[in-house]
DNA sequence: AAGATAGATGAATAATTATTCAGCTAAAAG
DNA sequence: CTTTTAGCTGAATAATTATTCATCTATCTT
């Protein structure tokens, strides 16, 4: 018998990234995919049972490694600041490097394909991020507001600039990391 | 003759936003628009060619409301903090009345829908807001950082605040109103 | 090396969705 | 009040897209 080529998943994945993030979500097909990977349709079908599968699947793989990705190199008991930083360019770092699962993962949201659950689930992976912020707020190093928007706030602006630098094709200097770091960080603090 | 119902347009399009926001752009059909907004499908192509013009239509509506919302009682003689707060308030107050057409903006332009120009077009329409950025800058009331870089840690930041409390129905005081502010203003400050 | 099994193909089919249109209705004009 | 015109309807049709499947092919097993 011949072996199911796990590496094709691989391909399906990366041909459905690149074409949500150049078409939108709305604007792809079953075939546009296969195509874009570089073989037949029915060939999807062997490793997704439909369409509504691939997408969920891929939505659930893109939303891990983003959670893992943000802590990377976290250590809990460095100081503060220091642990804010390291989060902070993982999640930009992330956002450049994997800007096509940003979009993605952004699309989906507001799909649907993907239930409240799945979205809920997706929060909880960056608990330990919410748990710094709170450990930031005890410390009295950062404003005494709610941890969410403290987090939103971090969030919405890290993924507005790195879009605009995509799609503008901007290269992003480690200056240009500090600056946006420095104003993050001059909002929320104390 | 019957007259053409132009309120039936507002009826589309309010029933295409609600449903965009319910669904995203790629969950909506026709007839799932008709029947929203309460008529026969075929009633919906008397008022427009087709599924694209709709959407077309829709995004420049909402893309220009959006832009004179923007610059509502804005007064450029005013001090630059006075003008920034009033800009940035028709910013916060815009994206929470009108979620719905926040999000549909957002989807478009992932999508194969809007094309390069129309977004072009979006962008300028905010040049005044621009402007105002500069001038802060000249007089050095805030960071000396690319003025696209501050609109966008801006505008990033307050979206994603306010989706946030859109989903989770929180309430939007004016304390908080001005919080969020503050870590705007103290992200950008000089 | 031959047989067996599961992957790969892409044309065929099924399902969904966009769009049309023949008949119907309501309002304006005369 | 009648005519006329254009809006309205929703079932019918067209177009698009998802999904299947008969056939072919590669590779594993013995």
């Amino acid at each position: 018998m011949k072996p199911k080529d796990e590496g094709k998943i691989a391909e399906i994945y990366a041909a459905t990234l690149v074409l949500v993030k150049e078409q939108g979500l709305a604007g792809i097909t079953m075939s546009m995919i296969a195509k874009k990977a570089g073989f037949a349709t029915g060939t999807v079908y062997i490793y997704f049972a439909n369409k509504e599968e691939l997408i969920v699947k891929l939505f659930e793989k893109c939303s891990t490694d983003y959670a893992n990705d943000y802590f990377a190199g976290y250590d809990p008991s460095s100081p503060f600041k220091v642990a804010f930083h390291t989060i902070w360019m993982n999640m930009l770092r992330y956002s450049i490097e994997h800007f096509d699962e940003l979009v993605f993962i952004e699309q989906c949201f507001h799909s649907p394909f993907i239930t409240d659950e799945t979205r809920k689930a997706t929060k909880e992976r960056l608990l330990p991020w919410r748990e710094l912020i709170e450990r930031g707020k005890k410390e009295k190093l950062i404003k005494q507001l709610d941890a969410s928007w403290i987090m939103l706030f971090v969030r919405g602006s890290v993924r507005d600039l790195v879009k605009h630098c995509t799609y503008n094709q901007l290269k992003i200097t480690d200056t240009f990391k500090e600056s946006l770091f420095e104003m993050c960080w001059d909002g929320i603090k104390d």
